[in-house]
DNA sequence: TATGCAGTCTCTAGCTACTTGAGAGTCAAG
DNA sequence: CTTGACTCTCAAGTAGCTAGAGACTGCATA
């Protein structure tokens, strides 16, 4: 019989692991002297304790491997729980990794520029949203904003109010200047009665963005420059080694009537 | 100016995130309404919450982020933060999958023989022991008995008592049944004056075995099915892509005339 | 004007697997 | 009997939030 301090010498473990492990009841000590306290540990219970490290080794939990201690699980039952872990470990192996590209890249960004990047991408996870909305093939792209002053003068006099900024949707697989097959929507609460068509005569359709991972930058600045942010957007997304998973869109969060000038936030979804 | 609900949908936080970075001091609300407590927040703020986010994303802590959000840091120590956690996350990714491959030959192990090894190996930190030991080149490994008897009467006399089990030491690089160059060691505490030579007229060395990494094993039974502990933990080595550094030891727990028989730890020293 | 309800506030506790420390008691040697 | 090493219990700390209790606010409707 070793006393705690001996016990953990031999097995190399902390005496306030070999204490926590009794409490939790993994490894309750051989015996515990009733008038002082003191725990004292029989070599025999170094299997048991070699045990729970190596199952602690493959990144089970304390709970589970109690259980799987006292035989509360089925061969079947400690089968799933591996396979589970193992697909934990591999989903983790692969985000560390990915991680692991970006912390690289952001250092070449740095000993390029000498410098952070002035914004950052980041992927969020975008709800589902409900949506009123005006779809045009457009010759200029800057007629986006005749549409969208279009859209709010018919919806505001209904009393139809946006719950969140409203945002354009860019249809065309590829760039084109000339034919821009756009989309401007105004998010909703819920499904509409009606919707009056706008002063331009343009018709609203009712219709749900679906949700999704997006990565996202925030572009804070005029709109000649957007591309410098698709750009940014566009490099991350490679360096990721994630694709583009859908039509991007793009938020207004600031008119560009403002005097600190427009905010855009630009989405891309990606899988 | 945006209340800090509205602010969590435009930026896809969680408002409980919004208030434990403004109370962090790492985004503090653009303005508190003195009398009601409620946080406003502005758009203009995105940036800093996405840059948060997106250094969050590089694993970076909320500590380091204030830091480098607060301009404490010059573009060296940026760099060198940003090469730290880099050094970090490929050792993460290496750890991980070793671990993959540890839970892998677990579920195989199950597999193939329904279920659960008897006795399981485990990675352990060695500190390094003074010892005082007994060498010798045995033609029959079951002389290591009367050798440590031997070391014993020699110590206990002196009034030298080891402060841990005794173990042998295997030197030789291959196994060899008929030529066993084997080291007895006693573990104590501090250089000794000196040390009497035993009744079979063996001298004792005193010098230090070095600590380190080592795959270590608990063999509950008879000493002649020791070589399935060997091989376990030779499997294990090779599963983990370790590979041996140093010659095995064996501790010999408890004595082979205890009616519960010997338990013995093989230690393999790895890197 | 009263009521309701969604939103917000502060504060506390909980999550994992321990570690650290305080304050008190125990053991063996000299 | 003292000393020093060891042990005990209990509480608090770790990271980055989340969840919940209990109270207050703001806005819309009856």
């Amino acid at each position: 019989m070793y006393r705690i301090g001996e016990f953990s010498t031999i097995s190399r473990v902390p005496v306030s692991a070999l204490r926590y492990y009794g409490d939790r009841g993994l490894l309750p000590p051989d015996s515990i002297d009733p008038d002082t306290g003191y725990r004292y540990y029989a070599v025999t219970q170094l299997p048991r304790l070699n045990r729970i490290l190596a199952l602690k080794d493959l990144g089970l939990s304390l709970d589970e491997i109690t259980a799987i201690l006292n035989d509360e699980l089925s061969a079947a039952e400690l089968r799933g729980m591996l396979r589970l872990k193992q697909a934990e470990i591999s989903q983790l192996v692969t985000e560390e990794q990915a991680r692991l590209s970006r912390v690289e890249n952001r250092l070449r960004l740095i000993e390029s520029e000498g410098m952070m990047p002035s914004h950052d991408v980041v992927l969020k996870e975008m709800e589902p949203q409900r949506v009123v909305s005006l779809r045009e093939v457009l010759a200029d792209p800057r007629d986006v904003g005749t549409m969208i002053g279009d859209g709010y003068a018919a919806l505001m006099p209904a009393g139809i109010m946006p719950i969140a900024p409203c945002f354009s949707v860019y249809h065309d697989p590829e760039f084109k200047p000339t034919e821009l097959d756009v989309e401007v929507a105004f998010p909703v609460a819920t499904q509409l009665e009606a919707v009056p068509d706008t002063p331009g005569g343009r018709s609203f359709v009712q219709r749900s963005i679906p949700g999704g991972k997006a990565a996202v930058i925030i572009h804070d600045g005029p709109y000649d420059t957007l591309h410098e942010s698709y750009a940014a957007i566009g490099n991350w997304i490679s360096d990721n080694e994630l694709r583009i998973a859908g039509p991007a869109q793009e938020a207004y969060l600031i008119a560009p009537d403002d005097p600190g000038g427009p905010i855009t936030e630009i989405r891309l979804p990606v899988a």
